[in-house]
DNA sequence: AAAAATAACTTGCATTTTGCAATACGTGAG
DNA sequence: CTCACGTATTGCAAAATGCAAGTTATTTTT
C-alpha cells in the first residue's frame, strides 16, 4: 500500500484520480461492492480475477483511508466485517459506467460480457440510480 | 510494457478497461494528448508528473498496440514523431471527464486545480466535443 | 470453558515492475 | 560528414506483486 500513498501533488484532477484508484485492483474492489453487491473480505477474495489476500488488505485499508469505503461489523454474521461505499465511493459510479460503455464499444474478444453494457444502453440513468442505491 | 499485456480474460468490461489503461501513467499520457494538446515524446517527457523515459516508451508502445494512439512522422519537424488518438482513444473522453468531475467534487487539497472542472460544469457537452475534435 | 470453525489478516520469499541516470541510436540541418 | 535534436535502450537499485503458508480474533459447538 505504498504506491498509491505517494500522491503526486500536481493539482491535476486526473492525477488525483489515478493516485486514488489508478491501479490494477482498486476499481475491481469497487466493482465487487457497487455492481456485484459483495460486502466482505472473503467475498472479495472469490472475485474472478483472483486478488491476493495481502494486496486485498492493502487496497481495502487504502480505500478506507481515502474515505471511499467504510468498515463495520456485520450485524448478521458477528465474526465478519462489512465494507460499504461512502458517498465519495458511490460517486465513482459514473466512472465505472463510462468504462463499461467504452469496453462495450471496443472489446471485441469473443468472450467479452455485454450484459451490463446493454443494460446501460437501454437506461443509463436508471442503471446509475440503482448502482448508487444498493 | 509487461503488466498491461497480461490481459485477464474474465470478460468483465471493468477488467478490460483496467488492463488497457489501469496504471499510474497511461491515462496521464492520454490527458497530455487530449486535454493539453501535446503530441510528441519530448513533450510528454516534460509533463508535470515527470514520467521516466523508459516507462513512457513502454506505455506508448502499449497504447499503439491497443489501437488507442497512432504514431507517424511529424511533417513539420521531420525528425520527430507525432502521437495522435484514434477513435478508440478519443472515446476515452467521457472517462476522463468523469474522473475530473469526481476529483472536482472530492479533492479538497488547497492546490487542487478546478479550472477544467468548472468549465465542464458550465457546458459538459461542449467540452467533450472540443476534446474529441482537437 | 475448551475445541472447532470461520473470517480476517500477516509473513516470507521469489518474481516482476518501477524509477532513475547514463548512454545509444537515427535522422535531418548546416 | 558531423553536430544537434528527438527518440529509445540499458543497467541497476528499490519497490510492488503474487503466492503459499501461517496467525489472530471472534463465535459457535460440544
Amino acid at each position: 500500500m505504498k504506491i498509491e500513498n505517494k500522491k503526486r501533488e500536481s493539482g491535476c484532477p486526473i492525477t488525483y484520480g489515478l493516485d486514488t484508484f489508478g491501479d490494477r485492483w482498486t476499481l475491481l474492489i469497487i466493482r465487487e461492492i457497487m455492481i456485484l453487491g459483495k460486502r466482505t473480505y472473503s467475498e472479495f477474495l472469490e472475485a474472478d480475477e483472483g486478488i491476493a489476500s495481502n494486496i486485498l488488505v492493502a487496497r481495502l485499508k487504502h480505500l478506507e483511508a481515502e474515505g471511499i469505503v467504510e468498515k463495520s461489523r456485520d450485524p448478521e454474521n458477528r465474526r465478519a466485517f462489512i465494507y460499504e461505499l461512502t458517498k465519495k465511493g458511490r460517486d465513482l459510479a459514473p466512472i465505472l459506467i463510462e468504462i463499461i460503455i467504452w469496453s462495450g464499444m471496443h472489446d471485441n474478444r469473443p468472450f467479452a460480457l455485454r450484459k451490463v453494457f446493454n443494460k446501460i444502453k437501454r437506461d443509463r440513468e436508471g442503471f446509475e440510480t440503482a448502482l448508487r442505491a444498493e
